[in-house]
DNA sequence: CGGAATCTTGAAAATGGTCAAGATCAGTGG
DNA sequence: CCACTGATCTTGACCATTTTCAAGATTCCG
């Protein structure tokens, strides 16, 4: 309980000194893991002809819908995303869970309008790339071109990561799968990784998971007894990580994080 | 049975003239349907600096191996592929059928490493694309590596729709969506919508859509009770497409179409 | 022609879904 | 600060779907 509190404290912290601002990649402090990753110093420089912009997203509000027109790649700074996907019957699939230093918006490129809808779990920012920038931007930034390429070649990892898991594994396996991967991604961007908040409701880790509510929540339950974790709500303790990794089957590679530009 | 001959009589007729040679784009028939797509002629000529080499490979063959190193991407000319994931348990699933038009090795890119497999079900021919040449000629041909990443976002697109079909879809959807995508894709490369020959085995399918065989094999035999198809063993027929349609619940989406470059 | 691979079908078992009821929590307004 | 309302979560009982196991038929390929 009063992890909760510090977890909570610390992202108080950073939630200030916002605006619609022009950003300078060479100062942020996740440039390590997103889009200019791995440039020079020179190359870093030059991104302010790129110069990404910052916006916020209110909790609950759409990033961008399906059908929108597609002109940005946009990577988190702070704060919690759900992408989802709906069928022409209506029928809608959670497709990932996006945070500090995962990009949006690769989707859609080919038609040029967005096939997915991503929207904020809790407050975000995030830094918007224009893809018309970004494009003549090439030919000085030869890197940054690559790097694009890179993102999207993880998200196919991951993704063919996400099919092995919907196709394969059993509902036992796809939560402790899911939950060691977010605790994964909670310690790189330096939380706790043994205890955490969940941003969504089991509904939508059962749409992610292609599970129902009760599924998974009756994992939940099911790990407690087991005494691999304790559970309240959406807060989270892991108590017993190689376990938990024995039953989600090593299906947690390193595949099944979230696009991100890092190495 | 009679269709079945004509089908290879005309397979056969596309076997001839391969070689170890440097292609011409500007004269290849499939070339609305692959990374040139969309260029001009000057462009066409351009792509001469990218040099696309032919390469057949043998039924069972490997056209490259999770951990080989990524140089290159590949266009199916001819032929059938299967694309596949094994995790570290050593559970596999496959991940996409190829056919011609179809662009491979695109996974990886990040790493430099290929993440899946690909093997070809039948004698194949690809042109292969080296990745430094793509790139050298970016300054020259910016609607080529645009193209490179709607292909990408085009198989991200696609993977998402799997997501979906795996996700929430009984085996009766899943198998009825499969056989409607492939005939579409066989129609939209001149063969006949209504009959073809699947290249692939009963547990194949059952792999890339998370069922087990026996229930693939179930599900043609319930389809042909419902008289939607006939089926002798590879040998498909469509019968009513319409209501074949209606139990796939529209999950036939364009986004389940392979990653192709197509406008 | 013969052996291996592939496919079909049945019966029993396991897994997850559905339906329903009640508990707990979060946010709101008094 | 508290009660209230709607959302979210838990749990049980029953049911539907798919898997598992097994046996036999068919096809493919050398």
């Amino acid at each position: 309980m009063l992890s909760r509190k510090t977890e909570f404290a610390r992202l108080g912290t950073k939630l200030r000194d916002v605006g619609g601002l022009t950003l300078s990649c060479a100062h942020c402090h996740l440039r390590s893991r997103c889009l200019p990753s791995g440039l020079s110093l020179d190359e870093l420089g030059e991104m302010r002809e790129v110069a990404p912009r910052q916006r916020r997203v209110a909790r609950g509000e759409a990033l961008y819908q399906a059908g929108d027109s597609c002109h940005s790649i946009y990577a988190v700074r702070l704060g919690f995303f759900k992408s989802y996907v709906v069928t022409q019957d209506g029928r809608s699939q959670i497709t990932g869970f996006q945070m500090a230093g995962d990009i949006l918006g690769l989707d859609g490129a080919d038609t040029g309008t967005h096939t997915q809808s991503v929207v904020a779990l809790e407050v975000s920012d995030v830094c918007v790339f224009s893809y018309a920038k970004l494009e003549t931007a090439a030919g000085n930034l030869q890197a940054l071109q690559h790097k694009v390429r890179c993102v999207m070649s993880r998200e196919i990892a991951r993704e063919h990561a996400m099919m092995v898991l919907l196709g394969t594994a059993r509902a036992e396996e796809r939560v402790a799968a899911f939950l060691l991967n977010l605790s994964e991604r909670y310690g790189e961007l330096g939380y706790s990784e043994g205890e955490f908040n969940l941003r969504m409701t089991r509904e939508e880790m059962g749409s992610y998971l292609g599970l129902k509510l009760e599924t998974v929540s009756r994992m939940f339950s099911h790990f407690q007894e087991c005494g691999l974790i304790t559970a309240q709500h959406r807060y989270v303790h892991i108590l017993d990580r190689p376990k938990l990794a024995r039953l989600a089957g090593r299906n947690v590679l390193p595949d099944i994080h979230e696009t991100r530009m890092s190495q």
